[in-house]
DNA sequence: GAACATGCTGGAGCGCACTCCAGCTCAAGC
DNA sequence: GCTTGAGCTGGAGTGCGCTCCAGCATGTTC
């Protein structure tokens, strides 16, 4: 069974590039990064299920220093439990918003595609085109950057 | 009931800075902004809807070059109407993939949630860390920077 | 007609998240 | 023992989407 490898099979079994793991790193998002005697970086197999999370909540929105935060707390381990837990819960949160958010725009789209294809069928253009009437609250400060 | 109104005006009723109004139409995403006798913007009520659009397409991760291009349908009106709705409708396509995609990592996040919680119920790590197995598909290239 | 607000332009600057390079070291295979 | 390949470092560069500024013109109020 595999023990341990460098940074070019971690680049090539996570998907992401060696220039980016080694920036992750630097950045404090990835704990516990021994060397070889030649001064290379070692990870195991709990690296690329690491990074494989850090992918997710990046996906998801979470920025790099939130994601140092929460690193930084899994660090600490046992003692910071709690911590991590709410930092999650809290981007959790937020991910559940922005679904929310989303969906709702979807509706949109979906009712003005619906609209084009009225307006191509009946060659004229339909009564109130959909974005003109939706009530949009316009003062909102834009929350995130999905 | 009114009629125009100045930049000023505009960011009020739609949120976003004057800065950002202005440089939205040099990238030729605001169409049909007259000038007054002094120079300045003139909007009417129907550039307020647009910028709602906008800022819903751009908030569900449309770039500012697509936008461009979907604006530039737009001005030329009914005779890309098949254009317009095909550049929507694809938009929708990737809103509905991020969603799923969202949905996917929020159920892993509340079940590393839930992992917590049990350890510090029990005092004791529980078996197998929920990320540690999740068979994420590593090499998948990243197609969208949600 | 002076003061103040609002708007204009071109262009510089910024924050984020990478991405890449030059120049070097080290290890392994032939 | 020499070539080849993988990895190292510090630092520069990139793309996106704004954000802001200086210096000037115009409009409004008193």
């Amino acid at each position: 069974m595999r023990r341990d490898f460098h940074i070019g099979e971690l680049a090539a079994r996570t998907g992401r590039s060696i220039y980016t793991i080694r920036w992750y790193e630097k950045q404090g998002l990835i704990p516990g990064v021994a060397r070889d005697a030649g001064g290379r970086r070692v990870y195991a197999d709990h690296h690329v299920a690491w990074l494989d999370l850090i992918d997710r909540l990046r996906r998801t929105g979470m920025s790099i220093a939130q994601l140092r935060q929460y690193t930084a707390l899994t660090r600490q381990g046992k003692s910071a439990l709690k911590e991590q837990r709410a930092l999650l819960a809290a981007h959790g949160e937020r991910v559940r918003e922005t679904i929310a958010d989303w969906t709702e725009a979807l509706a949109l789209i979906d009712a003005k595609v619906a609209f084009y294809g009225e307006w191509m069928k009946q060659g004229k253009r339909p009564e109130l085109a959909p974005h003109r009437r939706a009530a949009v609250p316009a003062k909102v400060p834009r929350k995130r950057r999905a």
